[in-house]
DNA sequence: CAATTTGTTAAATATTTTCTTCACAGTTTC
DNA sequence: GAAACTGTGAAGAAAATATTTAACAAATTG
């Protein structure tokens, strides 16, 4: 590291130090199921704060329609909002940066959506499988492999109540009496 | 629904409830950016038992190198593991069925990364950015971004500690004293 | 109310990902 | 040790996704 930056070649750096933290934001969703690029949308709007679309389109050189679909999921995954600056005509998105409400809103979503869903297919299955059951003329030994199923999902149900109360303890914050958030032992300023 | 089904009407019948089951499992993995044939894969072993590549192959009707990656990303997700038959050549394999374990191998799996990840990022963006503080040259206005990403930075590692304790509680299943897991109050079977 | 601007939809294009076929290396069996 | 079989890697084909361009509808300004 050369003694003779021009502003520029700070300004490079303080750039690239964003982009570390951006890629590592992106990649990290990437494991969730949020695409790359979405991922990096996100990103770019933590480090940056609160965006309008012609501004990520610029930051990120990407089309407007991208952006808007791009900030639509990260909505649907309840870790953008939008904003508005006052006096503009523009529409402004802010994302969420404080990672445990990232975390809440985020699983929750996600959590509460798998809990339906399963729930609601357990359901239909079951009642096929009752119906089997109960029927005069089915062999024996599919009878039995039915209630072997019932006897499965009879535990995942258990799994997906649990998962409700999980859910329920994050929103109300009782997760983190359990799990307590250490304090910054940093000197504050 | 009529009452002279043959034993084939009442096996499809079976069938289909299983794959009510599998298709939602698939959908719900396809959430977590686990793909939709994958989790089709984890759903049929979930209702199937153990089974073998060829076995699969024919369940699901496709090749049989795509089961073996598809077996293997499940491993990786730590969702599915190896076992044999005794006295049988073929290697089987086995998923998860508890879905409370299924819970705690993959989002720990997955949580341990996020954290090592970004980590290890905001480990380097930072020195970046203590370069950049600290040098004489750079102009303040540079620097006071500098310094509010790092104040930003700051913050988010906090969230990563208290991620790594949520996975240590998950892993020595104190968080189940917490939340805890209902016990079945149907009668037993 | 005409002219601009903003955000979104639709169609096309490009890119990425998934899947299959083929080949082969490592094991097991006789 | 030859023959058969099992699992996986590589290359190409097929399918799914993401991205862009173009067009438009709604809202805003002068």
């Amino acid at each position: 590291m050369t003694d003779s930056h021009h502003q520029d070649e700070w300004r490079e750096s303080l750039e690239g130090a964003k982009d570390i933290i951006i890629d590592s934001l992106a990649e990290t969703m990437d494991l969730y199921g949020v695409t790359r690029s979405v991922g990096t949308l996100y990103g770019t709007m933590y480090v940056e704060g609160d965006m309008t679309l012609d501004e990520m389109r610029e930051k990120l050189g990407m089309s407007k329609p991208s952006m808007s679909t791009g900030v639509r999921k990260l909505q649907e995954f309840n870790v953008v909002k939008k904003t508005h600056r006052r006096g503009k005509r523009k529409q402004t998105y802010v994302a969420e940066k404080d990672f445990f409400r990232f975390f809440t809103n985020f699983f929750t979503q996600q959590w509460e959506r798998e809990v339906r869903t399963n729930l609601s297919a357990i359901e239909s299955a079951w009642e096929q499988l009752d119906m089997l059951i109960q029927s005069e003329e089915a062999e024996e030994s599919i009878k039995e492999e039915a209630r072997e199923i019932q006897r499965i999902l009879s535990q995942s149900i258990k799994y997906y109540k649990w998962l409700s109360r999980l859910v329920e303890s994050m929103e109300t914050g009782e997760l983190f009496k359990y799990i307590p958030i250490e304090e910054d032992d940093e000197k504050e300023r």
